[in-house]
RNA sequence: UGGGCUGUGGUGCAAUCGGUAGCACGUCUGACUCUGGAUCAGAAGGUUCCAAGUUCGAGUCUUGGCAGCCCAGCCA
């Protein structure tokens, strides 16, 4: 796979890592990981952290390892483990045998929580949530000490055994770190290690009903895989310290661990609550509907997995808190789709033509250019005749200054096809353009004219005669607004929804060639963008989303008029 | 009236030991074209958060401010 780190200068944690590699640290090892918790769907802000991690590790010849992080049974299932997988491996990245759960540490965490508490490092708290987080203090004042924070090593072991053993119900008794509760850092002031939980496990069933907290497990496991860069999100950087902490006092494998900026793209939201909640809401019609900006949703929409890699590559790596202009994304698999994507047409919202000079029962093969950025990808057939289909919007009866399709009294060219010429425009009652009627010139087959006339527009068109029906579902933005989650006191993100997200059209006209067409084809339909074969699609009817359009100077010019 | 982190064109990133700000996306012009695509050529856009200092020279160093973000879950 390509590597597209090595394109772009060193980030900041390149440095570090060249650093550590330079002062042999690690005897030049280097070994990275992706941690998500399952709970679920990975985002197009976990990819980062993906390309990141793996892309760290082939380029310093190292290892990456998966690993769940499944340490809060409440919220985690399997089918977010399933998928996170899939999406991983979607995106070319490969953990080989290295897929780990912080579940298959329990027994060892636990083993180090002894020692802790052996060393009168932990000790057993009765406190109630309330009292605690009463205790814990504010920002600028300091907390006060667990009245049990002094409890022998004999009765804290016995009190944390019986944790283990169920005797004590949930919330009842945590196990709590002895650090500091006067520390300015709050994480340092005696934080909870261990919870109770009677809770079934996804993995480990009822085995335990005490779970480590994150910030207990986390540096651990990376401590028992040999990371030697474990790399975060910002909102860790004041955990470091207390991971530093528990991995000094037992005196294990002490990875780096580096922080960097999430994701933030705009006319998004990249929380996995709030994607949740638009899922379990019905505002889509799951996590991999189209308009979510899962890993999932952008592979059904028809996003390459290369140009998401090119993507991440691009934005870079850095501690600023930015937004990145979903513009970018967009380039990038336009970029990508550019190069590789067929050439078919197909009419979204068909007008029926009928060239009057053609002969009845005739239908000619045209040549098609399948991909004219690659030659080699050849030619096809498209039918040409009599009656056809051509985009509504390509026609219009009074047109603007500017508009080069299709008008009364008008000569286009149909790609591939003949110049043609309307000659009459038949409308119902209510004014609606029905048909048109045309002329075409045989002189000009193929879309050439002899004689050197030159023609403004090109339209994209499909032959009556074995026209395929398809639905086509477009998409815009989820929300319409920049910043969705900027709302005025009291609003709700999904206030920003966009109403016109998702349109369904039917009836579609695709030329023949894409009859067999399967879930995840991608295909350009000529003039009208990208599109990408649904999973939705029966042997009865195609089902289509629009990846993207093609960029469009005269629809931008349409929008900003109004 | 705590701690941590961060401030470079609209946006995202660059700028080796301090050497006079560059790339990409976006925007706007043209050219070309059997996709109003692609491609090509060009333009606009920055007191590098502010101030003082060191220096021949500061985005880079020093000091002092200011602003933004994160932290008070038995979530991760």
């Amino acid at each position: 796979m390509a590597d597209e780190q090595t394109k772009t200068k060193l980030n900041f944690i390149q440095q570090i890592i060249e650093d550590d590699l330079a002062n042999c640290l690690n005897d030049g090892r280097v070994h990275t990981r992706f941690p998500p918790e399952p709970n679920g769907y990975l985002h197009i802000g976990h990819a980062k952290s993906i390309c990141l991690n793996f892309g760290l590790a082939t380029h310093y010849n190292g290892k990456c390892n998966l690993r769940f992080d499944d340490t809060n049974p409440t919220k985690e299932e399997s089918e977010y483990v399933e998928s996170i997988k899939e999406d991983v491996t979607w995106l070319g990245f490969d953990w080989e045998d290295r897929l780990y759960f912080a579940s298959d540490y329990f027994q060892c965490l636990y083993d180090h929580a002894l020692t802790l508490i052996k060393n009168g490092k932990a000790f057993v708290c009765d406190l109630n949530l309330e009292d605690m987080r009463h205790n814990r203090g504010t920002l600028t004042s300091p907390g006060l000490e667990s009245p049990y924070r002094n409890r022998d090593v004999a009765e804290n072991l016995d009190l944390f055994d019986r944790m283990r053993k169920g005797e004590f119900p949930d919330g009842s008794r945590t196990l709590r770190a002895k650090i500091d509760m006067a520390a300015a850092n709050m994480n340092m002031r005696d934080p909870v290690m261990y919870r109770v939980l009677h809770a079934a496990h996804h993995r480990t069933g009822d085995d335990w009903c005490i779970y480590p907290m994150y910030d207990w497990a986390h540096g651990l496991e990376d401590s028992i895989e040999g990371i030697t860069h474990s790399i975060c999100t910002l909102e860790f950087e004041d955990h470091r310290p207390l991971y530093d902490w528990f991995l000094d006092q037992l005196g294990v494998h002490h990875p780096k661990q580096i922080e960097f900026a999430r994701l933030e793209l705009n006319y998004t939201v990249m929380s996995k609550r709030k994607l949740l909640e638009l899922v379990e809401g019905g505002y889509v019609s799951g996590w991999d509907d189209p308009r979510m900006p899962t890993i999932s949703a952008m592979r059904r929409r028809g996003y390459p997995a290369s140009a998401i890699r090119e993507f991440c590559a691009r934005i870079g790596v850095a501690k600023v808190k930015g937004v990145v202009d979903i513009a970018l994304l967009q380039h990038c698999v336009r970029d990508d789709l550019n190069k590789s994507s067929l050439r078919v047409m197909g009419v979204i919202d068909p007008l029926k033509v009928v060239i009057e000079n053609f002969p009845q029962d005739v239908v000619e093969e045209m040549d098609a250019v399948n991909n004219p950025e690659d030659p080699s990808a050849g030619t096809r057939k498209v039918p040409f005749s009599r009656v056809l289909y051509i985009e509504r919007g390509d026609f219009m009866e009074d047109p603007p200054r500017k508009f080069f399709r299709l008008a009364p009294g008008r000569e286009v060219r149909l790609r591939y096809g003949y110049f043609i010429t309307c000659t009459e425009v038949i409308k119902n009652d209510a004014g609606d353009v029905l048909e048109l009627r045309c002329t075409y010139d045989p002189a000009t087959r193929g879309g050439d004219s002899p004689d050197g006339r030159k023609v403004k527009g090109t339209l994209h068109w499909v032959s009556h005669t074995s026209a395929i029906d398809a639905q086509v579902r477009l998409y815009d933005h989820l929300f319409n607004v920049v910043s969705p989650l900027d709302v005025p006191e009291g609003g709700d993100f999904k206030d920003n929804l966009n109403p016109d997200s998702l349109q369904v059209l039917s009836g579609c006209k695709l030329e023949p060639s894409v009859k067999n067409a399967k879930p995840g084809d991608r295909l350009q339909f000529e003039r009208m963008g990208y599109f990408c074969v649904d999973p939705d699609s029966t042997e009865a009817q195609l089902v289509f989303n629009r990846t993207l359009t093609l960029k469009d100077p005269w629809a931008k010019k349409q929008k900003k008029q109004g």
